[in-house]
DNA sequence: CGGCTCGTACGATAAGCATCGTAGTACGGG
DNA sequence: CCCGTACTACGATGCTTATCGTACGAGCCG
């Protein structure tokens, strides 16, 4: 069959219509978050949640993944026992055009600051 | 004279190289504090604070402005009695290019969405 | 089945923040 | 000098959030 369920679980997304600009910049502005989005760019893949090395319990990592999946920034899936993490690039770009691209090359600009990290 | 001793007051404003993305995300994550900045950028000048018609007291109104200016995003100076506001559009451009643009961007095209306001 | 790993849910806690009201300061004008 | 206007400072309050720990649920593998 050519129905995609994999898995039970499934987890509640914003659609595009409902993703809000001000949420965006909110789960953005959390050094964490950003790191993880970030990281996803690069990639431009899907990473599992346990892919991460964060400096924060595996509880707070929970949440922090939560914040930009109901911010729409990114979609969440189950597949087995991982939970895979993906860019909602084609949303954000159709919503707001340059916005990620922009946002993204501020980040790599201010990493490569002095004492920029 | 050519000096621009405005007021004996003066405010405490973070260096270009001070401003943090992260703090710029996060004051614009605020409906009114990007509001505000909206205006700024309309008019293209410097604005008093009392030209503003927030929903909010004046208190609170203080308080928003100063998240902007303490983030970097807002220059203010006072010009007699009054508290003037303007972007800081080069420091931003600067640090972060096309970043500013595309943010008043994707919020003018929210700002018209079905609903958006 | 039994256990392992990945991730969640829930409760607690501490910090941050948006908001207000009141009292106060700075400046300009009569 | 006194008053009005513009804005601030401070304290209170209630909401949100970042963090943790512990206990739990879902899927995989032997």
């Amino acid at each position: 069959m050519t129905s995609t369920a994999v898995s039970s679980r499934d987890l509640p997304h914003p659609t595009r219509g409902e993703i809000r600009l001000e949420g965006v910049l909110h789960a953005l502005s959390d050094p964490l978050r950003l790191q993880i989005v970030r990281e996803l760019a690069a990639v431009g893949d899907e990473l599992s949640c346990s892919h991460f090395d964060l400096p924060v319990t595996k509880s707070t990592t929970t949440h922090h993944f939560r914040v930009l999946r109901e911010s729409g920034v990114i979609q969440q899936i189950y597949r087995g026992t991982a939970k895979m993490n993906g860019l909602r690039k084609d949303d954000l770009d159709g919503l707001f055009p340059g916005l990620l691209d922009a946002l993204l090359d501020a980040a790599a600009r201010q990493a490569v600051r002095p004492g920029g990290a």
